[in-house]
Order: structure tokens, then C-alpha cells, then sequence
DNA sequence: CAATAATTTGACCGATTGGTAAACATTACA
DNA sequence: TGTAATGTTTACCAATCGGTCAAATTATTG
């Protein structure tokens, strides 16, 4: 009898891992268009191209689905700021950042929509993962910054605030991808955007962060 | 007999004036929490404190009340950048447009997760408002911009970016607000961080696009 | 006041929701 | 190969979904 539900102990068979796998896939598509409410099991069961009691073999809940997308993406998406390197060269690091976090938005919009879809409805399922590892990260890395104003490698700044404004000037072109391309239009319909933003954002850094002459 | 839905002619009576206000007001909750497909007609009658047909008396379909609160947040808001004046010091409209952005931010978070929601799924609504009036708009106030690049006002940059990342910025302190609550924590609880973020974006924007010492 | 129009409600509809039960099919392995 | 565990499907469930209807109630007006 089918009594255990995957996963028991251990990753067990090639087969589980492949479709959990393709379940995944199939609900990052939904869960990201449709927010966690919005979405449904059949429509995920659809794309995935299986039936809706074979997808709820894997994950029992909807909410399993979703809780477990949000885990793997809120780690991967926060490697980029482990990487910011009190050691480096400040500028350096701070545009490098930026342009990982570009890359991400490109290259993974859909992990960004799916996190934005989860605050913009109040975190619910990730509040403790906010207020405890995400906000330890932040605190480091704000040192990290502080330090370097101490030192007077950049202007002045709250570290907290420069972080929230790199994070949400590239997440807007996944989450928001839809109206920058409409504000854009036809002429800048290639990839050509992210160049350009890229371009931006590290002119503004560079020279928005850049110390005064006068001191 | 009841025949006549609300409105036929012209807003008639007073009653009909203050509960559709009622509902949109609830409906802007709603919706702006769990987006249009997350959003139940009976969760918004629960909120606005009447029954679900009294709530379709007034209006006739889920997607009629979501399509009328929408237009009216996007008239308003892109008041801010209509104030865009191109014989403004240009430093000062910037400065200018980002306070303003940003007190919206504080004071109608809710119509800005109400929008960001429709963009995440795509904008079906309001995709020719985008393509349309919004990127005429938006191109208008591009070649002011470009304008005082020109002239040598301010660095140059790329004004869609610019604009881009005034949204971005301003917007995230309503859209993600419950992430920038989490990560300041207790000690920032208060609505001193939005004077903290107009501080910051005000140097960043000063700085960033201040005319090189070189000129 | 009467009567007419506007508003509100409870009962209800078919479709869809998240999820289950059990029979059936397939795979892994002794 | 046999058999037990794993995987898949059909049929189904109660609850909720968006929305309708006709009757009841309230406001407006002559």
C-alpha cells in the first residue's frame, strides 16, 4: 500500500526527485503570476502536466507547494548579499552587488514575482525567516558599511536605506518587468534594457556614493 | 421595480455615492492584500459590512469593482510626475518628485500594492493604460530630462532609468513594507524611517546626478 | 398619504475550490 | 519471476466561488 508519502526519511527514488522537480517548476509559474491565493492546484497540475492527485502525492498541501518554492528561493536569493566583502574595495563591492542583483532580476524574474506576490500579501509564511536570518544578514553587512563611512571610503549613508534602494531598483525590473517594457516600447524590447539599467544604477552608485572633495 | 443598476445616467442619489465609497474602500483592502484572483467578492462584503448582493447592486461583477479602483489610483497616481516642471531647477524638481513619491508611499500604501499586484500578474486591465497615456507620459517627461542633460544641468543619464528607479525606491517602502518593518525592527517601528529613506534618496539623487567637477 | 422607485436580503445556482478514497499500474528488488 | 512498495488515476466529497432571483424593505416624491 501507498501509506508513506514521499519523502520519508530520505530523498528515496529518481523518480521522486524528477517530479517534484517538475512540480516546482509548474507552481513557480503559477504561484509567481498569481500570488498564493490566486493560484490553484488544478492550474499547477496543468502546466505541470500531471493529474491533481498525483501532484498532491508529492506535496499533500497547497501550502506545502508554496512553503517549500519560498524556502529554496529565499536562500538563493540572498547569496548575493553574503558575498558583499568587508575586505574588498568598496565601490567595487557595491557595484558588483548591483549588478548581480541586475542579473538575478533577469535571469530569475520569476523567483522575484514569487516573493513579492508573498510580501505584498503580509510574508505570512516567512515573517520568522525575516525577522531572524534575514535581519541578522542585514545588520552585518549594514556594519559592513557603516565601517567604510567610518573610514571615509564612501559618503556618508544609512546602510539599511542604501541596501533597501539597491534591492528594490533591480528587483523592479523583474517584478514590474511588464511596464517597463510598455513605458519602453517596441525599440527597446531586447534584453538591451538590463544593459542599460546596469549602466544607470552603477553611475548613480559611483557617484552618489562617492566622498565629497572636501574632505 | 429595481431594473435601473446604480448609476445610469448620472451619480444619482447620496446613498448610492457613500456605498460605493464604502465598498471601494473595503475592496481596496481586499484586493490590495491578495490581488485580483486571491480576492473573494465575500471577503469584500464582509470588510465594507454588507451583504454580497447589496455589494453587486452596486456593482455588477468582481472585475467592475477591481477595474474601477484601479483607474482611479492610476489617475492619481501619476499626479507627482504631471508636476514635473521643466523650468524647475532641476535638482530641486528631483529632490521634489521623490518626496512627494514617497509620501504617497506612506500614506496610500495600500494603492500602491493594489497596482503592484495588477503589474505582477501581467496588467490584463490596464496594459493599453501603459502602453498609452502612461509611456506618453513618461517619454514627455523623458526629454525634460534629457533636456537638462543637454544643458548641462545634471549628469548624464539615462531618464527612463532615472524614473525607473525613483518608482522603485519610493514604492518599495509600500510594497514591501512588511520586509523593511522586519529588517529595522523594533527600534525603527516608528514612521521615522520614511523621514530616514527621503534623507537618504535625497543625498543618493543629489550626488548621483550632480555635473561632474570636470564641466 | 399612496405609489413608485431604489435598496437590501435570503435562498439558491452551477462551477470551481482544496483535498480524499480506493482501485489500478508500475517499479524496485529479493 | 514474484511480490511488496511506489506511483497514478478515476471518481468523488464538502466547502467556497462568482453571480442570480424574487421577495421584502426602505427611501423618494406627487
Amino acid at each position: 500500500m501507498a501509506i508513506p508519502r514521499a519523502a520519508k526519511t530520505q530523498r528515496r527514488t529518481r523518480i521522486q526527485e524528477e517530479k517534484e522537480e517538475q512540480i516546482l517548476e509548474a507552481a513557480l509559474d503559477v504561484f509567481s503570476l498569481h500570488g498564493f491565493r490566486g493560484a490553484t492546484i488544478d492550474q499547477i497540475a496543468e502546466v505541470a502536466g500531471m493529474s491533481k492527485p498525483n501532484l498532491l502525492y508529492y506535496f499533500r498541501t497547497k501550502e506545502a507547494m508554496h512553503k517549500a518554492l519560498i524556502d529554496r528561493v529565499l536562500f538563493t536569493w540572498l547569496e548575493p548579499l553574503r558575498g558583499f566583502d568587508a575586505e574588498g574595495n568598496p565601490a567595487a563591492e557595491i557595484r558588483s552587488y548591483v549588478r548581480r542583483k541586475l542579473e538575478m532580476a533577469r535571469d530569475f524574474p520569476r523567483e522575484s514575482r514569487l516573493f513579492a506576490n508573498e510580501i505584498l500579501r503580509g510574508a505570512p509564511l516567512i515573517m520568522e525567516e525575516l525577522q531572524g536570518p534575514l535581519k541578522q544578514l542585514v545588520d552585518e553587512k549594514a556594519e559592513v558599511i557603516r565601517a567604510w563611512v567610518r573610514a571615509g571610503k564612501i559618503a556618508p549613508c544609512d546602510p539599511y536605506h542604501l541596501l533597501f534602494s539597491i534591492w528594490s531598483t533591480t528587483q523592479h525590473y523583474a517584478d514590474f518587468d511588464v511596464q517597463v517594457r510598455a513605458v519602453l516600447g517596441e525599440n527597446h524590447a531586447g534584453e538591451g534594457r538590463f544593459e542599460d539599467a546596469a549602466r544607470f544604477l552603477e553611475a548613480l552608485y559611483t557617484e552618489g556614493l562617492k566622498m565629497s572633495s572636501g574632505d
